[in-house]
DNA sequence: CATGAATGAGAGTTCATTCAT
DNA sequence: AATGAATGAACTCTCATTCAT
């Protein structure tokens, strides 16, 4: 009698379950998420998930190493054509954020994973913003080389943009609900979009990139 | 008789289990500390947490209360004197750094809130944080009508310096792994200390603020 | 209202609980025996049997140390005063035999964990069982010296007996139901009570180890 | 398009179910043999086994019905042509003792039915083992007859039989283990093989069965 | 103030079994 | 005959929280 029975389509239920347990981790966290609200907003049988996946752990790997693999492709797609280390900085800049604000788990997941320097996935966190840092350090190189960067430490620089862009878009609710308290001498950016936001961020590193000390 | 009763001082038993918490909330996260290995680390029953903190959630924010507000109290205290805006700024960076390199479990704990807009603690986690950024806002703003600060805008520059140094304080040891694996092109600043990246925050701070668009 | 509140006597509770444990594995064996029933014929809650036990694993040792003392203890108390190999054979067998009967749950629980070399319990069975068996080695020995014994192989000896008052005992409702079906040829000694069987395993043993060969 | 399509012979499939089952289930038990890990010792789908067997009680008896008919079996084939009750007795004792030391699944499988009156397969069991006893019953009853046997009483001779050389079979890592702890004076038999036990016990049992009270 | 016993809810995980193809 | 997807019930174990002393 009308049982919920389902697609049979491994591909898909494999599938569905990464997209939910994307929004689920980077809502609750890892610990906080739970299986068997997963299979609900699954809509599938909580074995399903175990299943698919090895378990929690495994599952939350699969969904880092999606996530990860995912913005890491996007930015090297996105800036293939670039020829001079300052587009390619803003490229990467830019894609980042649009990447990042139209996938909001992505700061969320991001940014708790590396506040305890990878607890639970250490060794695929490592690799991929390995990936994503030797990216970036390339191009700081490259323009160091033409004598268009100055004074860089790429390491610190590479922070300083994931850490703003991350946390701007994390903390958005945050500042709206602020900016609706009423001080009117403070201004959260409540109404800033990623744009504006990428844009001052892009025109900020340039100034610090220049010769002029 | 003679049962092994403890101090019978309440405040004190409650600093210990607030001290003991900030640590462990900030090693485990708040939904992986339980409140059984937190009364066995303060060595109390752990019932005593429960009398002296209405439940977990009550105890976290008293955690996070404390330690909001004493990095608040820290930066105000230690840049009283500071005249100019600039020295106000290079104050501010530099108090924060030191004290989240004394305090690691602060970005730990911070970013982790942050990440999610305050799940846990949204009301309290807000004030603080507010407060904080007014005490930034106001020296940029000061520095704007003196005419030495060029284009600000806090709210980004305000998680500019914390998303740096938090980062560069949690993905320490990630870092120092990374430098271990020997990619030479590769530098994860993995040796350096506090201060020269505090140093290099406040220069870069600078150039960012300097008028030469 | 009307909870089923429970005495607050710890070690009431936990002989409540090894009680039951023992009839529960010794009936359902290791693996088939739920913690959840186990909670329910305590009539306390699941929780407590983690709360005095580790875990599954912990309360089987727990029980079967319990278990293998108390034969071990029995058989050496009831056998001190004997002064010759005979008798001392003869009790061994009896009390043996008496307290497993007794205690129905000794002879499953100890041919399961006999029956895969200890799977579970590896070293304390194996600890308990060379402590008993080193007793009856003993037994043999002397009656060897003495000139009372001939040609005993300790080993095997022990086992027979073990075996066989075990699996009388362990058979019983077995032997019991072939019996009612009437098989007038067949006896399966349904109707011999325990002292009857150690009887004739007493006069059988004897028989062997007499010299006449 | 060419699935993996398995051999489309039921008897060998479900042969290979068995035998692959006849060894897990006396690694393991009856309850912690899993279904999942049978399939994958087969090497064939899960779904199969259910396909073979209404469920894995039926495989079971299926497993215990075919292990009991062939150690009956074995055993009539092998003694047919003895004469006189002395070798028919030795050859009841040698046979099985041959035949469980090759199959050690069996005394494992016995010894842990017998343990609970066969509480997985009572009626199974209870067929079986009646036959194999009643081979003996006819083998003690011809001697009393023919005066060569004295004062038997076969229940307890057979499992003093099947309850001696089960045990030293399935003991026999425990007992290896025990020697190698190098306690001189204990001697676990850990190098005894199955002729010499079976040898053994004819030796013991003819004295057992002898005239001389 | 302090303790240890007790609890209920829920966590992750496994498993025998069935269904659709 | 054979497969892999799906299910529901059970299992061991943990946790925040409360109660009686």
């Amino acid at each position: 009698m009308s049982k919920k029975i389902h697609k049979r389509d491994a591909e898909a239920s494999k599938q569905l379950i990464i997209t939910h347990a994307i929004e689920l981790f980077s809502q609750k966290g890892y610990a906080s998420a739970s299986m068997d609200e997963l299979a609900e907003r699954c809509g599938l049988n909580k074995a399903m998930v175990f299943y698919y996946f090895k378990n929690k752990k495994g599952l939350y790997e699969a969904v880092m190493r999606e996530v990860l693999e995912e913005i890491q492709r996007t930015i090297i797609e996105e800036n293939k054509t670039h020829k001079k280390p300052e587009a390619e900085l803003e490229g990467f800049i830019r894609t980042y954020a649009k990447f990042a604000c139209a996938h909001p788990y992505l700061p969320s997941l991001l940014l708790k994973e590396l506040s305890d320097s990878g607890a639970v996935i250490p060794d695929m966190l490592f690799t991929s913003m390995r990936q994503l840092f030797a990216l970036f350090n390339d191009i700081l190189k490259r323009g160091e080389e033409k004598g268009c960067f100055h004074d860089p430490i790429p390491m610190i620089l590479y922070f300083m943009i994931l850490g703003t862009l991350n946390l701007m878009i994390t903390t958005k609710p945050l500042r709206i609900k602020a900016a609706k308290l009423g001080d009117i001498e403070i201004d959260t950016c409540d109404q800033c979009d990623i744009d504006d936001i990428a844009d001052y961020v892009i025109k900020k590193m340039k100034l610090m990139l220049k010769e002029c000390e």
